[in-house]
This record gives structure tokens, C-alpha cells and sequence, in this order.
DNA sequence: TGTACATCAGTGAACGCGCGTTCACTGATGTAC
DNA sequence: TGTACATCAGTGAACGCGCGTTCACTGATGTAC
């Protein structure tokens, strides 16, 4: 095996065990030696590839978000119209939010974790083409007419907080959350909230 | 001083010493040690009223939340109109945001923090009254061909997701979050997303 | 192809500090008569 | 109004466990010649 799919591995064995014991515990830092047992790694090979604990979270978050990023950003590739566009991210988002139910609840677990700052330059850079891309993928639908003119800000809270809210109740265990009749009802709601007036 | 006056006076002062560590460290869960040093309230005392550590911080939560839909409520009291019902959510939800900037972490960070878990029953019980009222006032305005039918959930997130989505960003330390661009422009276009069809 | 060295990956025992929690106790308020 | 007792609020030293981190080391892969 090469060094770098050893180390990739490793890495990976790590954080997969990260995320059991999140999904157990529900604690986005997760005591290293019982990850060391549960991914069959050495303390001190976790410290040789992470630094430390939260590094761990930090590399998680970083891949969970990707994850959930590049869904995004696959789905809506071929999209042209705007109909389209907030269609597939509707319903990409929470269907990988339900197929991906510990990766999300880890995402929505960890955005105001410490660990979020202290590592704040390493995760941006992981995530900052990929949302770039998508606000340019956003931007370039709206003007003409068909979508309000808006500060982008707005638009963005428009579109993606009622499908994050959305998500995150049915992720807290939602009394009432029905993810299936948000996926259907949203999309020409939200078409609606950000159109131009006729 | 009485009994009562006492016991609140001494919750009082670690609940405050307990947001003040929030705000310096972000941790919803802080060593009782220095609780106690920054509260002038011993260890003992603060697990005679508390009983541990993520008691403090479920006795935080359900204060800051407490605090929110308070004001929520007592901004929306007299509004008739589902214009104005609308206008009043989106500006209380927001203007309390800002002026109580580090409870309304304190709230988001502990979306799911593992203390909710615990300390869930407590929580609900102090809540749920006041959810019912927000709820029964939102369903009043539903109906009569003014907003569309749609499941509950659904127009819940419509109305919530937006806001709490600024919400969120701005306490970040977002970027580009504009609160006063999300208070000037939601409120008629969350009022699109929910109408009926004319 | 082989050898010598460099670099990276992985190990796990050891350390020591900080943490949450307990408990026997004192002090203050409330109650009964 | 006064006394005796009960109940609750508050104290802080003591405990011991679990935690994050380090480090001297071994083993595997890569590189130079």
C-alpha cells in the first residue's frame, strides 16, 4: 500500500468511528482513546494525522459539509431554468439530509462548536469554492425580471432557511416533521417568495 | 430577604456567570469551579440548586429560549392582520437577536448539545405552553382562501426558516449578513411564499 | 537490482492536570405551640 | 412574643477518575546512487 492510502485509511477509520460515537453520544468531540478502540487506531497515530481532538471534529465537519456541498452541487449541474434550480435543491438537500441523517445532524451539531473557530481558516478553505460556486449558480438566475431585485443575502435565507429548518426539526427527533411534505410544498413557495412582481 | 428571594437571586447569578463564560469560551457546558468563582456562588450550592453541570446549562436554555418567545409573544399580541403578525415575527425575532446577541447563541449553539437529551422533559414543560400560543395565533390566520393550504409544518418553516436562517448567519459572525436588510425585505416576501393563489 | 538513508505512519505506556461530584457541616429562614 | 425544631440554602475541602497530550520508539514506504 502507498503511504498516502495508508494514510487515507486511517484517516477514514477514524472518522467514520468519530461519527458512530457522535451518532451514540451526540458529543461532537469525542474522547480519543475510545475512538482509538472503536477505529482500531493508535492514540498516537490520531494525534500524528488530526493534532489533536477537536482537530478530528474539525476534519469531520469539513467532510460531512463536503459531502452534502458536492450533493448540492452535482444535483443542480445540468439545471437551467430557475423552476429547476430551486427544485433540486430542495429536494437534494433533504433527501441526502435523510439518507445522510448522522453526517447532517453532525453538520447542524457543530456550527456554533468551539472547535469551528479554532479551525475556521482550515474548514474555509475547504468549503469556500464549492459555496462560491453555488452563489455564482444562484446569482447567475437572478436578474430579468423574474426574481425580485434583493440584497443576495436576503435570497440566500429565502431559499435555504426554510429547507435548513425544515431539516434540522426532523432532525431533532421533530414532533411533526414531515420531511416528504416539505420536499413537495417548498419549492414553488419559495419560487414564489424571491419572484419579481408581474 | 425570604427563601425564595434568596434561592432566585443565587440561580440568577449563575445563570449569568454562565452566559458570560459562554460568550468568552462558546462552550454551553462550563467547569463548575469557575462558575463558581466568576458567580460568587459555591460548588455546593450550585448543585443544590442545579444538580450538575448540564443542569446549568439545560436552566440556561430554557431561560434564554423563555426570554425569546416571551418577547414574541408580547410583540404579536396585538396584531390583527397577517400582514402585521408577519412584520412583528420577523422584527421582534430579529431586533431580540440583536440586543440579546449572546443568549441568542447560547440558544442556537444548544440546538444539540447533548444536555437537550438529558434534560428534555424539563425543557418541554417550560416551553410547550408557550409554543401552543405561538402556533394556535399562527393557525388563527390560516384559512379563508387569504393563505394558502399547506401543512402546518410547512407554513411553519416558510415563516420561521427565513428569519432564524439570519438569524443564525449573523451570529456567525456571517460575513454578509445584513439584519437590517432581513427586517426591511422578509416580511413581504414571507407573506408571498404563504398566500393563496389569487 | 541492490544497498543505505531519509521520511513518514503507527504504537501505547506514562504523565499529570482538571474535571464533575460528594458530603459532613454551618447558617438562615420558616413553622408550631 | 418567645422558644424549639424543621427545613432549606450555602460552604469548600476532598476524592478519584478520565481526559488530552507527549514521546521514545518500531515498522513501512520512498529516494538516491
Amino acid at each position: 500500500m502507498t503511504r498516502q492510502a495508508r494514510s487515507d485509511n486511517t484517516r477514514e477509520r477514524v472518522l467514520d468511528a468519530a461519527l458512530a460515537l457522535f451518532d451514540e453520544t451526540s458529543s461532537v468531540e469525542v474522547p480519543v482513546k475510545l475512538l482509538g478502540e472503536r477505529s482500531g487506531v493508535s492514540v498516537g497515530s490520531i494525534y500524528h494525522h488530526f493534532g489533536s481532538v477537536s482537530g478530528v471534529a474539525a476534519a469531520l465537519y469539513s467532510h460531512c459539509m463536503g459531502a452534502l456541498l458536492d450533493h448540492l452541487l452535482e444535483s443542480i449541474a445540468g439545471a437551467e431554468r430557475l423552476e429547476a434550480v430551486i427544485e433540486k435543491i430542495v429536494r437534494s438537500y433533504l433527501s441526502w439530509t435523510k439518507r445522510n441523517a448522522v453526517k447532517a445532524r453532525f453538520i447542524h451539531a457543530s456550527a456554533f462548536a468551539p472547535f469551528i473557530g479554532e479551525y475556521r481558516a482550515e474548514i474555509e478553505k475547504e468549503k469556500s469554492d464549492r459555496m462560491e460556486r453555488l452563489a455564482a449558480l444562484l446569482h447567475s438566475h437572478v436578474g430579468g425580471g423574474r426574481v425580485k431585485e434583493l440584497p443576495f443575502f436576503v435570497h440566500e435565507v429565502l431559499i435555504i432557511g426554510p429547507v435548513a429548518e425544515a431539516a434540522r426539526r426532523w432532525l431533532s427527533g421533530g414532533s411533526d416533521a414531515d420531511l416528504s411534505a416539505a420536499q413537495k410544498h417548498l419549492p414553488p413557495r419559495i419560487l414564489e417568495s424571491i419572484r419579481g412582481a408581474r
